[in-house]
DNA sequence: AAAAGGACCTGGTGGC
DNA sequence: TGCCACCAGGTCCTTT
């Protein structure tokens, strides 16, 4: 489900229902995540003041004065702020109830994601430690992007999801941002010029920016920490559109397998 | 060191 | 209706 775009949407979305709220109850129903729910987190959380809701890459850490909650959501998770009362459904794995009466709700129906406590600094935490550069902080440049793909033989679209270099880049985002740069997925990524990461950073910036604007991409089932579905599938240009006329050549849109994920792409627009 | 493929899960869809 | 193959927004781990 989510991208870096469907997780600012849910982190600034729970921001004003979490910070401040002291945790009353921790509830786990399912420990089977991606890894283990410990099952010490009430001992750890209860009576718990939230200090503050943040992102990296594609995880939130909720953070109190003794740790951090790592929270990723996989492929399927979702974090929604509800009545306490909500009654229970399918693949509901964890709730914490707040001081407000509401309780944030995790829900995960394929077990991808992970709920993890760490009293480490998060940029300590071994799941975050390797994390390359975020792609909307001016930290990154496309001259870095370039250099790192030196003797990089994978097609470009795996290699700007490659998260040990630059995060938050998923399936839909890399396709979408490859159309607007005019770049064929499957070029190879030591092809391409400087130019030509200075260029894909500035539509990958774009992208990602206006995602976020419209509250995230709902294919099926994202919401963010309210409900509200995203508008951005709206605006979509390649993804999920083979067979489909390019909306800037009026070609016929081409879909290929790139590293088992599916690509789509502009055969005029997106020349090999 | 880099690349490719499998693994982890459940559910929806479309074909027969 | 049922069964089956295939697909899905992520990313870690093993093998080549």
């Amino acid at each position: 489900m989510p991208e870096l775009p469907e997780v600012e949407t849910i982190m600034r979305s729970l921001a004003p229902n979490l910070v401040e709220k002291i945790i009353e109850k921790v509830i786990i129903r399912e420990t089977r995540l991606r890894w283990p729910v410990d099952l010490n987190l009430p001992s750890y959380l209860e009576g718990q003041t939230v200090q503050q809701i943040s992102r990296r890459s594609k995880y939130l850490l909720v953070s109190t004065l003794n740790g951090h909650l790592l929270i990723h959501l996989g492929m399927s998770g979702n974090l929604r702020i509800l009545p306490q009362n909500t009654p229970v459904k399918k693949h509901d794995h964890v709730d914490i109830h707040l001081s407000s009466q509401q309780i944030l709700r995790y829900h995960d129906t394929r077990r991808f994601g992970c709920i993890l406590w760490t009293t480490q600094a998060p940029d300590q935490h071994v799941l975050l430690r390797e994390l390359g550069q975020e792609p909307l902080t001016p930290e990154l440049t496309g001259d870095y992007w370039y250099q790192r793909a030196r003797s990089r033989k994978l097609a470009v679209k795996n290699y700007i999801m490659d998260n040990h270099i630059v995060v938050g880049i998923g399936n839909i985002y890399a396709n979408e941002a490859l159309f607007l740069a005019g770049i064929h997925p499957n070029r190879a990524a030591q092809q391409l010029t400087l130019a030509d990461y200075q260029r894909l950073l500035i539509c990958v910036r774009r992208v990602l920016n206006t995602a976020i604007a419209m509250g995230g991409t709902t294919l099926r089932d994202f919401t963010d920490g309210t409900g509200k579905e995203g508008y951005f599938k709206n605006e979509l240009q390649i993804y999920g559109r083979e067979g489909e006329k390019c909306t800037q050549c009026g070609k016929i849109i081409k879909h290929m397998q790139i590293g088992q994920r599916s690509s789509y792409y502009c055969p005029h627009c997106q020349a090999e």
